[in-house]
DNA sequence: CACTTGACCTGTCCGC
DNA sequence: TGCGGACAGGTCAAGT
C-alpha cells in the first residue's frame, strides 16, 4: 500500500483541489469500503463543506464544516482520484502519464460528488467534481467521525510519532522499538507503534542505508545504529515525498499519475542485480511472511 | 505482554 | 491454453 510518501502526496494534491468544495453526495456499494450508517452520511457528510486535509500515519483525514471528518486508510491497493466533471481527459481516453483508464470502474468502491467552490460562486452550474476511492483489494476503508473522537480512537492512540515531525526525539525512537527487542528489526520499524508510516518499501530502503541486515534480532541492534537508522527513515521518506511516492503496481496520486521513487530505490524489487555501493548481488527473502530485500554484503550488522 | 500466523480480497505471474 | 499455487505495498484477530 501506499506508505507515508504516498499518503503524503495524496494529501499535498488534495489539499490544492478540496478545501471550500461542498459535499454533494457520496454512493458506495461494498458497505465495508465506507461502513458508516447511511443516516449518518446523510446528516453530516451530505451538504457539507471540505475544510482542510491532514495525515496521521498512513491514514488520510478530511476534515468537514459539520464537526466530523472522514477517515481513508488506502491499504495495499486504495487509490483516491480527483476528477473535475467536464475533464476531458477522463472517460473515452485518458493521459498518458495515468494510470486509469476510466472512471469509475471496476474497483471504485465509494465516488463523493462535489461542487467546486470558485464556479459555485460565479455560475453555480457546471462547477462539479468527483472524487474516486478505488480499492481492488477491498482492504481499504473511508469512515465518517466526529472530529473530536479521532484522537480517542484506539488504533491512533497507539501509533508511535510521526518520523518527519517537529517532536520525534531519538530516544523516543529507541525507547519503542526496543520493546520489541525479540522482533527481527525490519518487523519492528513496520510496526506503527514503533514509528508512524514506515512499511515494507521504505523500510528496506532505510535498513539498506543504515547497513542493518533485516533479521537482525532488535536487542543486537546497538543504539549507534539505531540512531542511524531514525536518520536514514527520515531521509528515505523525505526523497520518497520528493519523488511522488512509489508505483509498483497500483499506486497513483490525486491526479492518477505514477510516482518515481522506486527509480532511485537500492534495494527494493531489485534482487538479482548489482548493490550500488559495492556490487554484489542483492537478495530477496521472506521475514514474518513480508517481501525482504537486503545486500548480503553491505548489511552485515 | 511480545511475537507469529492466518485472514481479509482480487489480480497477475510462473511453472507444469 | 489451462490450472494450481505463490505472491502483492497493510492491518487485525487469534494463536503460541
Amino acid at each position: 500500500m501506499p506508505e507515508l510518501p504516498e499518503v503524503e502526496t495524496i494529501r499535498l494534491g488534495l489539499s490544492e483541489l478540496l478545501p471550500k468544495q461542498k459535499v454533494l453526495a457520496a454512493t458506495y456499494d461494498w458497505p465495508k469500503s465506507f461502513p458508516n450508517e447511511p443516516k449518518t452520511v446523510e446528516r453530516f457528510l451530505v451538504g457539507s463543506t471540505i475544510e482542510s486535509i491532514d495525515r496521521r500515519a498512513k491514514v488520510l483525514i478530511i476534515h468537514l464544516s459539520t464537526g466530523y471528518s472522514l477517515l481513508i486508510h488506502l491499504k495495499m491497493t486504495g487509490q483516491l482520484v480527483y476528477v473535475e466533471s467536464e475533464d476531458k481527459r477522463f472517460g473515452a481516453g485518458h493521459p498518458n502519464d495515468s494510470l486509469i483508464a476510466s472512471l469509475p470502474n471496476s474497483t471504485t468502491r465509494v465516488i463523493f460528488e462535489l461542487e467546486r467552490w470558485s464556479d459555485a460562486k460565479s455560475s453555480g452550474a457546471n462547477g462539479r467534481a468527483k472524487l474516486f476511492f478505488n480499492d481492488l483489494r477491498k482492504f481499504g476503508w473511508v469512515k465518517l467521525i466526529p472530529t473530536v473522537e479521532i484522537d480517542q480512537l484506539e488504533f491512533m492512540k497507539k501509533l508511535g510519532p510521526e518520523p518527519l515531525g517537529d517532536f520525534v526525539t531519538e530516544q523516543m525512537f529507541i525507547d519503542r522499538i526496543r520493546r520489541r527487542a525479540n522482533s527481527y528489526v525490519k518487523i519492528a520499524l513496520i510496526n506503527q507503534e514503533v514509528i508512524a508510516g514506515v512499511g515494507n518499501i521504505y523500510a528496506d530502503e532505510s535498513l539498506w542505508a543504515s547497513g542493518i541486515k533485516p533479521t537482525k534480532r532488535v536487542k543486537n541492534v546497538s543504539e549507534k545504529r539505531l540512531k542511524l537508522l531514525l536518520g536514514n527513515v527520515k531521509e528515505v521518506l523525505k526523497l520518497g515525498i520528493e519523488k511522488g511516492g512509489s508505483t509498483d503496481k497500483n499506486y497513483v496520486n490525486s491526479k492518477g499519475q505514477k510516482g518515481s521513487y522506486l527509480e532511485f530505490a537500492k534495494v527494493f524489487r531489485r534482487e538479482g542485480l548489482a548493490c550500488s555501493a559495492c556490487g554484489d548481488i542483492i537478495i530477496k527473502i521472506r521475514v514474518n511472511g513480508r517481501g525482504t530485500h537486503y545486500c548480503p554484503t553491505c548489511q552485515k550488522r
